[in-house]
DNA sequence: ACAAAAGTGTTAGATCTACACCCATGA
DNA sequence: TCATGGGTGTAGATCTAACACTTTTGT
């Protein structure tokens, strides 16, 4: 009987007040990869599905427990980790990081958020590919499924809408196309609400409409 | 330092000479789920990665070393196998079956191939989980990425994938209108051969052109 | 010459892209 | 009234879906 360590790794995506989506990583202070930067994560436990594990470890670092969380893919090569035999399950999160206030965990001296277009050189272990595959993932997922709602707070304007996709798909979007196309989802709530802005005109407010988008589906192509 | 069972499951879909898909099952003879219909798979050995482990239980099953093998998804629930802590990482694999020979394996009484819709009821763990996942992933997946390829021969017709699609999608796909779509993908090879029928005009075949599709993608939505 | 399946073209409607001006608000 | 950013419409191009007849071959 071959038995290995299960371990799980999550890419957590974090929207800050400027609207920008950065990506949480963790300080290691350990005898492997020491002082690098790392995906948060840990060992699951025999009382705990790999799912639960993922949440557990998530919730110890953001303190939030209601956070979009959908498995990714899973590394299981050979020699991917120094100190033995591990197979890890890597997880993608989205959140609004809000006021949020990070509590490092026990074995990092350190955890940070940084911009999709500043990540550090280096990274543990092989923790760039497991960022690399994130990103792709959602790249393709936001076409067909409403992830930036998760990442936004509940209620949103349109612009900020774009802003994110603009954001994670590193391209420019349209203005006015975008508006028609996010519209014609048919899964906006138009609120009587304006935001406050300092200047110019207070854009409307909008909520995500979960039981539409559930009976008829979400697809916005750009 | 919690340690588990790490094991391999895969959906292997193949095409039969009546151009259908199939799935390959397994049936179990073995003091859990006894006589029940299983896929094919096992466990992770020490000196292997999960990616390799898995093409391994696939070779020792069917005897073909160069299918297409991707990771699927992986299943780490509670009690998701009776006699203790497994965590599987399901991948699906595509091939011809040609004039393939299949070998069952040990622990197995009879190995057999299902048509998609013709399924066993009751099958063994989660594993109808699995097939779910393995379909919705390849019902997605074909739109974007030249799967159905993996299931023809080399040399094939445009009747022929139609039909593939067809069958994946459980839906009739225009005559006309497929063929068209397929060409303009721009990643097939017209070939100056036909293929030999007993009645009607016989079908130009074509190969597919997988260093354009590197280059340029490969685009089919239906 | 007949049966069977392959191959092909057109048209109307829908969708997409590119683009510029007016509007509402706070200072 | 000015500066700022939000909101909206249209025309031309492109893509999509629906649809039927002709061609090639074997018997």
């Amino acid at each position: 009987m071959n038995k290995f360590i299960v371990s799980t790794d999550c890419v957590v995506f974090g929207r800050d007040k400027n609207n920008k989506v950065n990506l949480l990583l963790i300080k290691r202070k350990s005898d492997t990869f020491d002082g690098y930067w790392a995906l948060p994560g840990g060992m699951v436990e025999d009382f705990e599905s790999v799912d639960d594990s993922a949440k557990r470890e998530l919730e110890e670092e953001t303190g939030l427990s209601t956070v979009f969380l959908e498995q990714l893919y899973t590394f299981g090569d050979l020699g991917r980790d120094p100190r033995g035999r591990v197979v890890s399950v890597a997880y993608y999160a989205l959140l609004n990081i809000g006021d949020l206030e990070l509590k490092p965990d026990t074995d990092a001296s350190d955890a940070q958020w940084f911009p999709l277009n500043n990540l550090p050189e280096k990274l543990a272990f092989d923790h760039d590919k497991i960022i690399t595959t994130a990103l792709n993932r959602l790249r393709g997922k936001i076409n067909y499924f409403p992830l930036v709602f998760e990442l936004l707070p509940e209620e949103f304007t349109i612009e900020e809408v774009r802003e994110i996709y603009s954001d994670i798909l590193n391209q420019d979007l349209d203005r006015r196309n975008f508006s028609r196309k996010l519209k014609s989802t048919g899964c906006l709530i138009h609120l009587d609400k304006k935001k406050k802005v300092l200047v110019g005109k207070p854009p409307t407010l909008y909520k995500f409409d979960y039981e539409e988008c559930e009976e008829n589906g979400f697809n916005i192509t750009l």
